[in-house]
DNA sequence: ATTTGATTTAAACAAATGTTTAATCCAAAT
DNA sequence: ATTTGGATTAAACATTTGTTTAAATCAAAT
C-alpha cells in the first residue's frame, strides 16, 4: 500500500533510511539500497548525485524532524510541568518506534559537526525556547540550567541507547523493557522536577 | 616511546582501535590500519585472520575493560554512597579521555547482541554485585531498581554521547564542557541519592 | 503519428578494498 | 656455517562498490 504509491525518489530515500539506520553509512551499499527500494541501481545516482549526498539529505531530514518536535514543544501554550511531561512522553513514543534513531544521529553527526549544527540552527532553537527561560528561573542557585536539561534528555533517551546492555544485564525481555519505558513517562518528570526543589543538603 | 616497543600485533591492534573508534568498522580500511600502525598491509591478515576478526577482538577487549571496572567497583569495600561517587567519577574520567567509547560500543554491539552478552557474562556480573543488593534495599516501593541504575548510567554517560548537540546548542566551548563534567562528579551522586529518599508526592 | 524530454534499464568502468601468495629477511638453534 | 621457522615485504588476485554511459521505454504535448 504505502510503498507502491511513492515515487521513485521517495522509495529510494525510505529504503536508504532504513538501511543507514540499521547498518550505518559505511556498511550500506548502493546496491543494497536499490535492491531494497526495488529500483534500478543507476536511479540512486540519478535522483541523488551520490551515496554521500543521499545520506546527507536523509540525515538532515531526520535530525530536522527530531529537533523540530522539540522546537514546537518548547514554545507552546503548556505549563512548565506539562512541557516536561510532554517532552518525556513524546520522545518515549518516538523511540519506542525508532529505537535506533539516537545512535544513528549521534554516531554519524561527528563527521560533520559544525556544518550540521549550523544548518539546523540548534543554537537559536534552544536559546529562544521559553522552556529554557522557565527552567533557568526555577534552577537552584549555582547549578547551570544545562545540567538539568542534560539530565532530562539523558534519562529519557539513554535507556533506549543502552538497551542491548541494560536489558540483557538485567535479564529482561523486550516486553518488560517497553513496560518500564512506559513507567518512565511518569517517573522521569517526577525525578526531574524534584531536582528543581532546593536540596536538603546531606 | 610507548609505541615503538610494542610488538607488531599490538601496534596493529592499537592503531585499529583508534580508527574503528573514530570512523567505525565500515569506514575503516585495512590499508588505513596498516598505515597507521606503520606495518605492512599483509600483517593485518597475518596476525588476525581478517578485518572482521580483528574488530571482534578489539571490541571484546574494549567492552571487557569497560565492564570490568564496573565489576570491581560494585563489589569492593566501600559504602554505598562511596560506590556511587566512585562510579560517576571513574567513568567521567574514562570518558574525558575516550569520549567516543560509548557510541562505538553501543553502535556496533547491535550486530552481535546475543553473542556479545553471553561472552561478557554481564548478567552474572550485575546480578551478583553487592551494589545492586544495596540499591534494591534502598529503593522506594514500587520502583524497580533497574530504573534507578538506568538513571545513574544515563546521567553519567549520556552527556558525553550528546556533547556534539548539547554543547553546540548551548553555545559552550570544550573547556566549559569539561568543567561541567567535573561538576557532575558531585552533582550526579546527589541527584541519584535523592531519588532514593521517599518522595514528597505532589 | 511524431516529437520531446524525463525516466528506466542493462552493461560497463574505474577505483577501492579484503585477502592471498611467494619470495625475502632475520634471529635463534644446531 | 647451516638450518629452521617465524616475521616481513612487494605484488597480485578476486570482489565489491560507487559511478557513468548509452540505449530503451514511456507518457505527455504537438
Amino acid at each position: 500500500m504505502s510503498e507502491k504509491d511513492l515515487d521513485t525518489a521517495n522509495k529510494i530515500k525510505q529504503a536508504a533510511s532504513a538501511l543507514f539506520l540499521e547498518k550505518g553509512f559505511g556498511r550500506t551499499t548502493t546496491r543494497d539500497i536499490a535492491s531494497a527500494a526495488g529500483v534500478n541501481l543507476a536511479l540512486v545516482n540519478y535522483y541523488f548525485r551520490s551515496k554521500e549526498e543521499l545520506f546527507k539529505t536523509i540525515m538532515m531530514e531526520t535530525v530536522q524532524g527530531f529537533i523540530g518536535q522539540l522546537h514546537v514543544l518548547m514554545n507552546d501554550q503548556h505549563t512548565f510541568e506539562e512541557k516536561v511531561e510532554l517532552f518525556v512522553s513524546n520522545y518515549t513514543e518516538l523511540l519506542k518506534k525508532r529505537p535506533d534513531l539516537p545512535i544513528f544521529m549521534l554516531s554519524e553527526i561527528r563527521n560533520h559537526p559544525e556544518e550540521m549544527a549550523e544548518r539546523l540552527g540548534i543554537e537559536q532553537i534552544i536559546k529562544e525556547a521559553k522552556f529554557f527561560q522557565e527552567l533557568a528561573q526555577r534552577c537552584p542557585d549555582g547549578i547551570h540550567p544545562v545540567h538539568l536539561f542534560m539530565n532530562l534528555i539523558s534519562m529519557t533517551v539513554f535507556p533506549f541507547i543502552g538497551k542491548p546492555i541494560i536489558s540483557v544485564g538485567a535479564g529482561m525481555d523486550n516486553e518488560t523493557f517497553i513496560l518500564m519505558m512506559e513507567q518512565r513517562k511518569q517517573l522521569v518528570p517526577q525525578w526531574f522536577l524534584s531536582m528543581l526543589k532546593p536540596q536538603t543538603e546531606g
